[in-house]
DNA sequence: AACTATTTATAAGA
DNA sequence: TTCTTATAAATAGTT
């Protein structure tokens, strides 16, 4: 084995040898992200872009709130006596543009899948069992540039209606993995061996 | 020395030793955000907020940049003509409150120089020199409560300004790491020995 | 994706 | 706090 070099940041030359680093370094900075956030308590968020406009994002516990507190200052305001109305509106308006995310994500899943066909592997991630933590999304990962359209709608509208709720709308969940990439549960730190 | 135990990722449960920990691992922490941007080309932007409702971000190379592609999507509008009007009436505002907020933050200042005589050592930051990143910074860690009041119309403010206009305002940068720690220029990453 | 030789990060101790 | 050091953890180069 070649001797490994002490690592000389610089751009990564070749472009495969730079997506591979890219894959496993961001890997490792959301894990210690976590980690960071369950040691010391705190709420974390990171966003990275790509060149090619591709948009990661994830944080814990909550995005969303810390993106708020960091836009806004402060936790949600507490009167909400004045939001509430607005809620309902939010609501529909975003279950509608959700529902035309949903059916626009499967049509475009098809399409992907039958891409797909050409590669062998399955995905395990490594970790034993089909655990697939939340970093490892891409907001384009799928090539469902298609999907970019609603995005704007969707994420302003998401942060609003997050910010308006007292508690996380729980209908959210299942959408957002595509969208941003929220976590849904605690990671099982003390219980999975080998990733933490 | 203690045998190091492997770290259980679990909440630190004395509040010094949190401290600490957490001051390593964010220092930690942004020092491979900056070395992942730079390596893989990719921009960045992290924020950490604590219980107390401190404020760390921080980004490469564009903080703002990324938290508006994030938001918005997609790098800003090339259809600036639409734009160009605004900025120049943004900009006046943005000084207007820029102004306010450095004399609130001399004033509070002069308090707070007050309170540190107290407190013995400089700040060195152990890097042979007063070399301070950004990532060394809260904004709030100058206990300068009363500047919030400006942050949240400030930092809207400046997001929308640096949106329009198509390169970052210079007059900004003397002002950003009060708020939010922006970096201003590249990592001497090649350069210096202990921190990269 | 899986495997190590190394480098890098860091928990404790001073 | 800052420095040192033993050790854990991340990861570059390979397969």
């Amino acid at each position: 084995m070649k001797k490994r070099r002490n690592t000389e940041i610089k751009e990564v030359k070749p472009k495969n040898r730079r997506y591979v680093t890219f894959t496993k370094r961001k890997q490792g900075l959301f894990h210690k992200l976590t980690e960071l956030s369950l040691l010391c308590n705190v709420e974390t968020a990171l966003i990275i872009t790509t060149p090619n406009g591709k948009l990661y994002s994830g944080g814990y516990s909550d995005f969303d709130a810390v993106l708020r507190r960091y836009l806004h200052g402060g936790p949600p305001p507490t009167c909400k006596k004045e939001q509430e109305e607005a809620i309902e509106t939010l609501r529909v308006e975003y279950e509608t543009i959700q529902n035309h995310l949903k059916e626009e994500t499967k049509r475009l899943q098809e399409i992907v899948e039958s891409k797909k066909s050409a590669s062998s592997f399955g995905f395990g991630f490594g970790f034993g069992f089909g655990f697939d933590p939340w970093w490892n999304h891409s907001i384009e990962d799928m090539s469902l540039e298609n999907v970019q359209e609603f995005k704007n709608s969707l994420e302003s509208l998401r942060l609003n209606l997050v910010a308006s709720a007292q508690e996380k709308p729980l209908v959210i969940d299942s959408v957002i993995p595509l969208m941003s990439c929220s976590m849904a549960a605690p990671m099982p730190f003390t219980i999975l061996p080998p990733p933490f």
